[in-house]
DNA sequence: AGCGTACTTTCCCTATTGGTTAATTAGTGG
DNA sequence: CCACTAATTAACCAATAGGGAAAGTACGCT
């Protein structure tokens, strides 16, 4: 929920955020930063129906994540990784509280790769 | 909402960014990335009741961002940065994208150089 | 004009979130 | 035991989120 008196920024990490606190919302986006795609397409791979994906793909377009555009009757969606960014961004703030503790944050973006043997030495 | 039949990292990825998705639990967080606090401590620059700020706590621990412990009637908050750099390397995944002007021709000189550029999406 | 495809909107429902006040637990120190 | 401080829990409320079914809109085709 949108915290009152926010600075745009912050109203925009609100957003985004919250945009991504979903794994539909984030499959669409994985689907999508392999290309653009139409609304069927996207939805082909979920049980949900059609109305619900909709909606997610309203969610992400709000939050500036994916951008829209009109070809005949087809919506077709393309990522925007400026909102990643500024999530990319916003994590490295605390970078140096991980980094103190951990080799190379490789390791983390090798763990959620292949997530079904996540080896997490430390810890 | 935690969406049916995730994984465990989806999940815990839903949970981390629903916990980020409030100005109040960032700026939390960013207290809590200067050294650990009380309650109180955490709750003072808040309009907020002390219940709801207790509650955002909840939230951040429940999330792993944040460990907990006992200090006489105190329970010191800190900082745990191992959920953060799940965020981070998350959204790196989507580098490429923000940074695709120069990483096409990056892959595009080093495929024509030696026919074997970095595979960074072999998932 | 009429039909089919590709969505979107509306209405409805339930569950969750974020906030409050009031009551309760837990620990410290007379 | 009593009082005080720290923090949580309980009960409640309004608003939001996520989902489905059904109806509506937009566009291309014949």
């Amino acid at each position: 929920m949108a915290t009152a008196n926010e600075t745009p920024v912050e109203a925009r990490l609100d957003e985004t955020f919250a945009a991504l606190a979903n794994s539909t919302r984030r499959a669409i986006l994985a689907r999508l930063a392999e290309g653009a795609a139409s609304v069927n397409e996207l939805a082909a791979p979920f049980e949900l129906t059609l109305p619900a994906i909709s909606k997610h793909i309203k969610v992400l377009e709000h939050a500036g994540l994916i951008t829209r555009a009109r070809r005949a009757q087809f919506r077709p969606c393309a990522i925007d990784a400026s909102s990643l960014a500024l999530v990319a961004g916003w994590a490295e703030q605390y970078r140096h509280i991980w980094d103190d503790r951990f080799d190379r944050m490789d390791d983390y973006v090798l763990a959620l790769q292949n997530s079904k043997h996540r080896r997490r030495d430390d810890q």
